[in-house]
DNA sequence: ATGAAAGCGCTAACAT
DNA sequence: ATGTTAGCGCTTTCAT
C-alpha cells in the first residue's frame, strides 16, 4: 500500500496559474524570461499547492548536479566541525553537499558506494579506512578530494593538516617555557601518530634537545594516556606533548593523582582542540586544526577539478595553531 | 568546461552485453526473468564499464524511493549515536537513509527544505528547533517523526526518552544508598530541562522527601555546572541530579576543589551517558538513553506509515537506564 | 526469456 | 515573453 497522494509537479503549478511547464520551470529557477505578472502567479500558485521542486528529476535533466559528495564519521566529534565547514563553503561557492556517513556498522567503502549513485560531481572524503588502491580507482572517475589522511595516490587530491609543524608548535612553546626534558606519547597505530611523532622528534633534534627525546607508546584513548603516564612517573620529565586530547586527559589525571602539579611540576600539551581541551576544569593546551581553511580548501580544489580549472600540487598542508591554556607553564628546575 | 566523460548508463551496459536495456534493469534490481547466461553476461560487461545505476533516474521512474530521510545535528554528539542506529534499523528493513545536516551556518528549516526535494517517503527529524507549527504542517504532507523532543502535534509521530523517568531513576539509586537531602541542578532553557526536572520533583516526592527539594539554576556547558556547584557549597547536599553530564563535569570539579570528596562527601549523577561520562577520571553515575531503541522505533513508525499501517499512539516513549559508576556511593552522615 | 516503447518530473533548445 | 517539444537514465507494461 503506498501514501496515496500524488506529490504535486510542476505540471500541476502550470495548470494552477494557467501558463506552460515551461514558464513554471523558468520561475521556480529564478532564470530570466518571465514577466513579473506571471512570475508571481506561478509563485502564487507554488505557495498555495505546497510545490517542490524534485531535485531527482531536476538532476537527471540538466548535464550539471551541482552536487558535492562527502563521506565522513558521524562518530568523531571533529568530522562535524568539518562538515559543518564544507556546507559553509559548498554554500559560498553554490554547491550543495551531499552526506554519506560511516558508522560503527556502516563502512567506509558502502558509504562511498552509496554516494556513487548520487550524480554527485566530485567526492570529499573524510576517510580512515579505504585503501589506497581503491581511492585510485575512484579518483580515476571522478575528481577526489580526501581530508586529514596522509595518503600518496595518482589523481587523489589531499588536503590535511601539518600535524608535523603541529608537534614543531607544542615543542617550541614548551623550549620558550624554558622546558628541557621533554618527553612524547604517541598514538600507536592512529592515522596521524607517525607524523606526529616524527614532528615531536624533529623539533627535539633542532633545539639541540636529541639526548632528550623519549617517545613511550599510547593510543587515542584516555586510558592509553593513564598507562604511559604511570610509565613517565618512574623518571618524570618537565614536560610532554600527547597525541590527542583524549589521551592527554588520561594523563592529566594520572600525574595529578600521584600528586604532581600541572602546570608546575609538568606541564601537558594535546592535539585537536577537542570538546575535553575546552572543558575548564581541563583547560588543556592543545594544537588545533584549521577547520575553516580544511574545507574551503577541500571544496575549492573539488571545484577546480570539477571546472576543470589548472591547480598546483595534489596535496595541500594546512599549519595548524597551538592554543595555549592551563596546562603549560615554566619548569620549577628547568 | 565540464568533465567531459560522460558517465556509463545502462544503455551502454546493454550495448557491450548485446541485450536490451530492459533486461539489464532485470539483472541490475536482481529480478526474476533473465536467462543465467544473460545474467552472467550483463554482470560482466557491467563490472568492466564500473556501471553504477543512476538513483536519480531509478527513483524518478519508480513509484517507490524506499528512502527515509533523516535531519539531525552534526556538532551533537548523541546524534551521532543516533545516526548510526538509524543506518542499521533502516537497512534491516531495506530503507536507506538520506542525510540532511543542521549546523551553525545552516538551521534545521535549511535542513529540512533540502531533504524535502529528495523524494524521501518520510521523515525522521532529530529537532531542536523547527517550530510545532512547522512540524504539524510537515506531518500534513508526509509521514514525519520527531526524536527526543517532547512535542505535541497533530499528525507527528514523536519518540523519545522518558527523561522523567530517568531522573526517577537516579533520585531511587540515591534514596537506597541512603541520602535524603538531593538537590538537583537544572538545564534552564534546553530541550528537556523541564522533564528532568519534573522528573526529580517527583521521585522526591514519592519518596516523602518534599522537604528536601532544592531546584538549582543551571544550564547544559560545564561551566553551568560549575556556577551551579558554587551556590551549593554554602549548604552542601549529599547528593545531587544534574541536568547532563557536561554541567555534571563542572560540578564535580568545582565539589573536587573546594575540598569536597566525591562520593564520599557527595554523590553526583549526569544525564547522557556522553564520552564525557566515560572518561575513566570522571567514571560519572549518569543516565544513559537508548539509541538502538529509539532508533527502531523511528523506523519502524517511519515504515509503518509509509506503508498505512495502522499503528498505536502517536508518542512512544523509551524508559533510559541508570549507568553507575564512580561518582554515586553512600552518605557519610545519612 | 527478451525487446520495444512509454513515461517519471524536469530543463533546455527551439519555435512563436 | 511564452509555449512546444525532446530527452535525461531508468523502470515497467505489453508484445513477442
Amino acid at each position: 500500500m503506498r501514501t496515496g497522494q500524488r506529490r504535486t509537479t510542476l505540471a500541476d503549478v502550470a495548470a494552477a496559474a494557467g501558463v506552460s511547464t515551461a514558464l513554471v520551470s523558468i520561475v521556480m529557477r529564478d532564470a530570466p524570461g518571465a514577466s513579473p505578472a506571471n512570475r508571481a502567479r506561478v509563485l502564487a500558485a507554488a505557495e498555495r499547492l505546497g510545490y517542490r521542486p524534485d531535485r531527482r528529476a531536476r538532476l537527471l535533466r540538466s548535464d550539471r548536479s551541482r552536487l558535492l559528495g562527502v563521506v565522513f564519521g558521524v562518530q568523531d566529534a571533529f568530522h562535524g566541525d568539518v562538515v559543518t565547514g564544507l556546507y559553509d563553503a559548498a554554500g559560498r561557492a553554490g554547491y550543495e553537499l551531499t552526506l554519506s556517513a560511516f558508522t560503527p556498522g556502516r563502512d567506509e567503502h558502502r558509504a562511498i558506494g552509496s554516494l556513487l549513485q548520487d550524480r554527485c560531481e566530485a567526492l570529499i572524503l573524510l576517510s580512515h579506512s579505504e585503501s589506497v588502491r581503491e581511492l585510485a580507482d575512484l579518483a580515476a572517475r571522478m575528481p577526489t578530494v580526501v581530508l586529514m589522511r596522509p595518503i600518496r595516490a595518482p589523481a587523489v587530491d589531499v588536503i590535511r593538516t601539518d600535524d608535523r609543524r603541529g608537534l614543531h608548535q607544542a615543542v617550541d612553546h614548551l623550549v620558550e617555557l624554558g622546558h628541557r626534558r621533554i618527553a612524547h606519547i604517541d598514538g600507536a597505530r592512529a592515522l596521524s601518530s607517525a607524523a606526529r611523532r616524527r614532528g615531536y622528534i624533529e623539533a627535539m633534534r633542532r633545539h639541540g634537545l636529541e639526548a632528550e627525546i623519549r617517545v613511550l607508546p599510547g593510543g587515542p584513548r584516555d586510558d592509553d594516556g593513564t598507562a604511559a603516564a604511570r610509565d613517565l612517573l618512574t623518571d618524570p620529565p618537565t614536560a610532554v606533548t600527547v597525541f590527542n586530547d583524549r589521551s592527554a586527559a588520561g594523563v592529566l589525571d594520572t600525574l595529578r593523582r600521584s600528586g604532581l602539579d600541572v602546570p608546575g611540576d609538568i606541564s601537558v600539551v594535546g592535539y585537536d582542540d577537542s570538546s575535553i581541551a575546552r572543558l575548564r576544569h581541563v583547560w588543556l593546551t592543545t594544537v588545533a586544526q584549521d577547520a575553516g581553511a580544511l574545507t574551503d580548501l577541500a571544496v575549492q580544489r573539488a571545484i577546480d577539478r570539477i571546472e576543470g580549472r589548472p591547480v598546483q600540487g595534489r596535496e595541500v598542508v594546512v599549519p595548524p595553531h597551538l592554543v595555549v591554556r592551563g596546562t603549560t607553564g615554566a619548569p620549577r628546575r628547568p
